[in-house]
This record gives structure tokens, sequence and C-alpha cells, in this order.
DNA sequence: CTGAAAGCGCTAACAC
DNA sequence: GTGTTAGCGCTTTCAG
């Protein structure tokens, strides 16, 4: 009988009591040492009510008696009660999250934009998950999907990057909001900067400052902006009557970022001081970077900015006010934000057409060209 | 009869028919046209199996027939499966992700850690959610909450900025594991640069190299790093035998972004010039950036760097290699995984002590001091 | 090896 | 107003 009787009373105590005590014991800790893992059971128990109430008051519903809710929301703060993230994201099935494709590279441009972004979805409340592209030609796809995820965010930005045409139908099907910026596709909204437009306007200003025999050194113009900043450029010129010198346009060999560096800058305009006896009057840059290597490379030769030559930049990054360099200011943090709004647009409204908002840059006179 | 009929009729159809219809419909045009919200109930069905087989094969479970598991996939992949994100984080009780609260203005430090950070993350095939402090005095601590929301994440990344102390317990009592990256706290891990040290190093380099008259120009002292970087020099300078000029020494007034920029540099230059008839023969600069005002400065006056003076910075930041600016590299991209690294390390073994693993920066030798 | 069932923590429809 | 209950979609015992 002494066997049996432990037997039993060993069974009993494994099966019944011991995962009990356990739960107790652990609930116990968990409330008392670690202010964590309290759910809305724990407080409806407190409260003496049920977790509907408890859900109800948390979130705000009218349909509660002022005691009630009183009472509900003394015992969370007393708990240091947290709603669980994944929980609510998973019953209210909506994610309060959009992702970031991004590249890396673009650093200057890349902080500013982001910045906007992350100060504009607080007003939201969402969170940001980034996913950052270190090699767009093998990484952009894997990052796509990540992103998209079932369920995990509301809705994807898109950065600066050729947007995958296999991926125009896997967006549209499953109808996740999605807006590009700094890039293009007539099926997606889109931010982008006018980049045409900024040429034409930097050029515009150095035709009627005077200037006559007005160069340019641009990017690759494999590059799109790079491109449209060249377009503008020429425009500007047959709209004035102005002549093209073939001479004094110099589009750089360095691939490296698209010829988007410092460097490649500065060769280029080495180049242009090399195959010339005479220089410009004004040069015309595709970006502040590669503006910054070009005025080493005049300096260098002992050619002064802006008495002898005049440079307009375009970007306006943070070292183009040390530079005094005059630029054409594209509105990152702006373009950040917008692109936010936009997108949250999207999603509260499964609308019609694609939109495309297309940012002005504007002149910024500073030095290099007053 | 008939109007009995009608009513019974209708109120079957309305509370069971009806239902069933739409949920069939809605299924049906779920799978065949959205290839969206299959779940494993949806495959289950399909295959003729259980849920928890479904579960069993996509979580790779070994105790499945291969018959069983061939099935599964195969249904899985015609109906264009992917789990939900957030369900699957709730019944595993893990958020497969970490959150890094970094502040915005560090602008050259923050891309490349970040880079760092990202590359780590993906062999982990963790998300990165991302909390970026525009304003530190006045957002850490909300976005510290937001980070640590229950469940949110399994562990984050608090960067570049004073921990504040009022959360240390915080962390402690609810075990959210937390490194620290480029700031200290005894009671977290943390990964750092030694600043010190390769201040030090750099010293040393100009005193061997056998410049007597060193000058220093150094960010704002309040700031750690400057701090550090300062108190490196001198010890080099006493190690070494070395007077410590004070009419070569600049601390910078300019009080934005603690002095480190390019503008600060480029007055604490300018100061340093104006007050001394000689000049050193040597100038350490508490940062790149600061450097470049400062060879700036030093060009204006017809300074020629280095066979005037020499110059050393510290960062190594892109500009850097542009300006072929001799400088103390600090591995940026290193510590960014290596802080990932110790995050997972810390959120799979709650350890004892906390780790302070210190990276020593290396010299890069380019024109600017051979 | 596999199906059924009990959670994970929360929301929301449904009764009373 | 408020408690109960049925999901949300997945994981993980627990029996067979």
């Amino acid at each position: 009988m002494g066997y049996s009787l432990r037997k039993l009373f060993k069974w009993w105590f494994l099966n019944l009591t011991m995962k009990k005590i356990f739960i107790i014991l652990w609930k116990h800790f968990q409330n008392k040492w670690f202010f964590y893992g309290i759910t809305i059971y724990d407080i409806a128990r407190e409260a003496k009510v049920g977790i509907g109430t408890v859900s109800r008051v948390l979130n705000g519903n009218p349909h509660v008696s002022d005691e009630t809710r009183r009472k509900v929301l003394e015992v969370a703060r007393r708990l240091n009660y947290q709603p669980h993230t994944y929980a609510q994201r998973l019953a209210k099935q909506k994610a309060y999250a959009i992702s970031a494709v991004i590249p890396f590279f673009i650093s200057y441009f890349f902080i500013e934009v982001l910045r906007g972004v992350q100060d504009k979805i607080l007003d939201y409340g969402f969170d940001l998950v980034l996913y950052g592209v270190n090699d767009p030609s093998t990484q952009v796809e894997h990052y796509i999907q990540k992103s998209t995820h079932r369920g995990k965010v509301d809705g994807v930005l898109f950065f600066s990057m050729k947007f995958p045409e296999a991926y125009t139908s896997y967006f549209k099907q499953r109808g996740i909001p999605i807006v590009l910026v700094d890039t293009f596709h007539p099926k997606f909204d889109s931010i982008t900067v006018d980049n045409f437009q900024g040429a034409y306007i930097a050029t515009k200003h150095l035709i009627e400052h005077g200037y006559e025999k007005i160069g340019m050194i641009v990017a690759r113009l494999e590059s799109m902006p790079a491109k449209q900043r060249f377009d503008g450029f020429r425009k500007a010129l047959s709209d004035y009557g102005k002549i093209f010198y073939e001479e004094y346009f110099v589009e750089s060999r360095d691939t490296r970022l698209d010829g988007f560096t410092r460097d490649a800058g500065y060769q280029a305009c080495k180049e242009l001081l090399s195959r010339n006896r005479e220089i410009p009057s004004a040069i015309f840059v595709s970006s502040d970077i590669q503006a910054i290597g070009v005025i080493e490379a005049l300096s260098e030769r002992g050619i002064k900015v802006p008495d002898d030559v005049a440079v307009i930049g375009f970007d306006d990054i943070e070292l183009a006010k040390d530079f005094g360099l005059t630029t054409v200011r594209q509105p990152m943090y702006e373009i950040g934000k917008v692109a936010v709004e936009k997108l949250f647009e999207r999603m509260n409204s499964r609308k019609t057409k694609p939109e495309h908002i297309k940012f002005t840059p504007e002149l910024v006179i500073r030095k290099t060209c007053p």
C-alpha cells in the first residue's frame, strides 16, 4: 500500500500540481520581479473584469463606465502592462510598420532622406524596417521579398534603384502599397527630383550672368540623373542661343558610383584643362562631390574660383556650404517626408492611377558663382 | 405556410449559408487571384493532412515521412504559401528582429556602421528596426521605449549617445539584451574605438617623423571622443619627452556637432595662425572633417601641406582618401558587424559580466604626413 | 509518423 | 456596459 500510494502520489504530483505550481510561481516572478509578460488576463483578474473590457479600455473604446475604466487603467499601470506587439498586429491584421529598401552607397542623399522618413513616420507611430542594400545587382530582389513577407509591413518605400520589372505584377497582385523614391516606374507612385529642370535653372543662371563659354563636367551618362542633368544643360544653352562647346564638355570615365565621386570630378577637370589652351568661363558640374574635385584641380593649376572660372554644382550636400559652392538644392529631407505621406495615402485608400510627384530643385547661390 | 417557409429560409440562409458561401468565395478569390492569405489550413486541406504536419514540414522537423513532406511542399509551392510573419513570431515567442537606436547627425560614421550591421544581420535572417534619433535631448527615451515594446525585438543596438542612466534597471529587469556601440556604460556590453590609443599612435608617428613643434586642433572637449583624443595626444608628447606648445593648441569654440565640422576646423586653424608669428611643424586634428577645414585655412594663407606643416586627422572618412589625408582609421564597418555578433551572443546566452570590446584604430598614411 | 487540440496575447462580434 | 467566445495564423505538446 505504501508503494501504491507513493506511485499514485507521484503521478498526481507530476501531472497536476507540478505544472500548476510552476505556473503560479512563474507568474509570480514575472509580476513581481520582472514587470514582464503581463497580459490582459492578468489585468482582468486583478481588476475583476473580463478581458474584453480590458481590451476596450486600453483601446479607448467609449462604451465603458468611468469607474471600470479607472480601475483597469490603475491596475495596468501598477502591473506595468505593455501590450504584446505581435499579438496586436496579428489580431488587428495590420503591421503598423513600413519598410525601406534603400541602397547604401548614396550616402549624402541617403541620410537626409531617411531623416525625413523617420520624422514623418513618427507622426503615425509606425515602425521602420530597414533593408539597406549593399550590392543592388544581387540583393534587391532578396530584400524586396523579405520586406513583403506576409503581414510584415503595410507598405514599402523603394529608393534610388531600378525597380525590377519582374516585381511589378508581384506588388500589383498582392496589392502591397509601394512608393518609389528617386526612381521611376509608370505603374507605381513615385517621388523624384526634376534633374532636367534643376540643370536648366543652373545653366540659365550662368547664362544670365553673362558667361559665354560654359563647360560641363558630368558623371557617366548611363546614369539617369547624369543624363537628365546633361539634357537640361543642353536645353538651356539652345533655348538661349548659346553655343555648346564640345571641348569644354567632359564625361567621367570613372565607373565607380557612376562617376559621382570627388576623384572623378578631379580627373575630369584635369582632362578638360589638358586638352584646351584656354579655359571656359564657367563650369556646370553634375554633382557637388564632383565639383569639390573640380575646384581642387582648378586651384592646383592656380585657377581662381570664381574669378577665373565660375562653378555650379548639384545636390547641396553638407560640404557644399563649407566650400561656398553655388549649387542646385535637392530638398532631400522634404522628399523623405512626402514619400511617407504618399505611402500612407496609398495605404488608406487603394485609389486609381499612380501619381508621380516631381520636386523642382532650387538654386542656392554661394561664392563659386555669385 | 408560404410565409413561414420564406421566413425560415431567410433565417437559415443568413445565419449559415451566407457566411459559408462568403468564406468559400473569398478563399477562392484569394487562392486563385491573389496568391495571398494562404494559411497552413489551406495547405493541410489540399494535401489532405493535418495542420500540425504542415507546420512540421515547413519547419524542417525530421519526423515526417518523405512522401508526406513531398506532398506538402508541392502544395505549398503551388499555392504560393508564405507564413504570416507575426503569427510565427507570436507562437514562437521570438521577434526575429533587433532594433537600432542611432543618432542621425554623425553621418559619416553612421553609414558605415549601419552597413556592417545590415550585412551581418543578413546572416541571421533577422529584421532591423531602425529608430533614427534626430534630437537626442528629447527623443532618446521615446525611441528606447518604442524599441522595447514587449515582444517587438530580441535585442537592441544603442549608438553613440549617452545611455540614459534611468534605463539601466529597465533593461536589466526585463532582461532585454542590449549592446552599446561607440558609447559606454559599465553595466552593458559595449564596443568602442580606443580614441586615446588612436591619438597616441598618430602623435607618435608625428614625433618619430622628427617634428618638434606639434600643435593640435580639437573639437569641444566636453565631447568624450575629443577629450580622449586630446589625452592620447598629451600622453604621447610626455612619453617621448616632447613639449606641449600651448600656443599651438586650439579647442573649437563652435558648438554645432561639438565642433566636429569642417567650419569649426577652419575657424580654429585661423585662430591658431592669427595668434602666432610662427607656425607649428605639424598639426594633429581631432577629426578628418575638421582637418579638411584646417587644410583650407592653411592653403588660403599660402602654407603648403605637408611641406610647411604636416597634418594628421582622425576617422578616415570617405573624403580623407580624396584629400590624401593621413589619418587614423576607425574600422566602422567592422564595428557594425561585431556589434551584431555580440548582441546575438547575448541573446543566446544570458551570461555573466558585460564585456567591453575596444577597437584599436590604425594609422593610414597618405600625403599630408608621409 | 500524424491528427487533434491547446496555447501565444490580443481584438471584436455577440449575447445578456 | 460587460463577460464570453470565436477568431488572427502558427507552433507545439499529447495521444495514438
